[in-house]
DNA sequence: ATGTCTAACTAACAACCGTTAGTTTTAATT
DNA sequence: AATTAAAACTAACGGTTGTTAGTTAGACAT
């Protein structure tokens, strides 16, 4: 097993408690309860709670924004990126909902140098997307629609993937894949 | 003025305050002091942070599901019955912003009774949207694509409206619904 | 002037919060 | 069997939480 297998424990399971309630809505005993310790000995694997939400969301914050970095300065053609970053969403989402919807809700309880690094990134981030998307739009890949309403449309599905995948009705990742890629850039009519 | 204008103002103080921080993460002597009073005035106008976060969610909640309902039942074509589920959630949206996302991100702060009957709605209005979807599919007015992608693109978008819209770059009302429209239905390429 | 309401106030409560200090148990190593 | 390090424990801290009780200041009608 790994050196800190335990503290990787607590942080997946207050990642959990984290997306059921909200990271203000979780104590300290919450997370110690699940684990079924008592909430001081958390302190023998890691630092304060801040530091549990601070690794659970720069880490993959940091992966979303380094892929999107690669994805608009690739060669590939608007289409092929935009379906790189659907890819991209879907992976993450799969491997861990629970950090994701962490990510989503939670960001704003962050801290001084990590909030001001997670907003640099979304922002960075959220740049690159336009960047693709105008520039399909030049390129009359996409069609001649705000550029706004096309980024935020495609973007809020798949940030919010993590909270109806996994139900009962929902496909298997490859039909998922195809699907949101018709769903998102054909349209459904 | 409204016999109960003081209660209104702490509400719409505490929605606003809500989509910033979450609910758990806002005091009560937090609310007071953005209406520059103390604490336990709050009291005077109403009966618990719960009532706040009840009268903030419910009768939004319940005018979703009620034009949902209309919609559904109305003689309307699947296109046009999409179009008026887009216009819902646009006008909700820019009415009244801070209890959106209050309804989003702290529904499941609400307790017993009406946390069962928001669960309920939800379900009733998510069950409503896939019965036009359904029958949207089998009269060929919609691509035959899984269920579950089509609605959950389209409600994940209309949900976090509140998200992006208002910012500086957004359109006006009116080209945000074509625009919406064009996007959600026809795609963008 | 007097009484009535409304809406503010001060003071305080019991419970809970994140966290620290110091101690004991557990399990592996010598 | 003795040593050691990791990881659990108990107890408690200072601060914050939602809320209650009782009081006071101002506006209005009698």
């Amino acid at each position: 097993m790994k050196p800190n297998d335990r503290k990787s424990e607590i942080i997946a399971i207050a990642a959990q408690l984290f997306k059921e309630k909200g990271y203000s809505a979780v104590t300290m005993r919450d997370i110690a309860q699940a684990m079924n310790i008592k909430a001081a000995s958390l302190y023998n694997h890691i630092k304060s709670k801040q530091e549990i939400l601070v690794l659970i969301i720069i880490e993959i914050a940091e992966e979303f924004t380094n892929t999107m970095e690669t994805i608009v300065n690739s060669e590939e053609n608007t289409i092929q990126k935009l379906e790189k970053v659907i890819q991209l969403h879907i992976d993450i989402t799969l491997r861990d909902a629970n950090a994701l919807a962490c990510l989503n809700n939670d960001w704003m309880h962050l801290a001084d140098a990590e909030l001001a690094y997670f907003i640099k990134m979304r922002e960075d981030y959220e740049d690159n997307f336009r960047t693709i998307i105008k520039k399909g739009i030049d390129n009359q890949e996409i069609k001649n629609l705000n550029v706004e309403v096309v980024i935020f449309s495609i973007l809020s599905t798949l940030r919010t993937l993590y909270l109806w995948y996994g139900k009962k009705k929902s496909p298997n990742p490859s039909v998922l894949k195809s699907n949101m890629i018709q769903v998102l850039l054909n349209g459904i009519v």
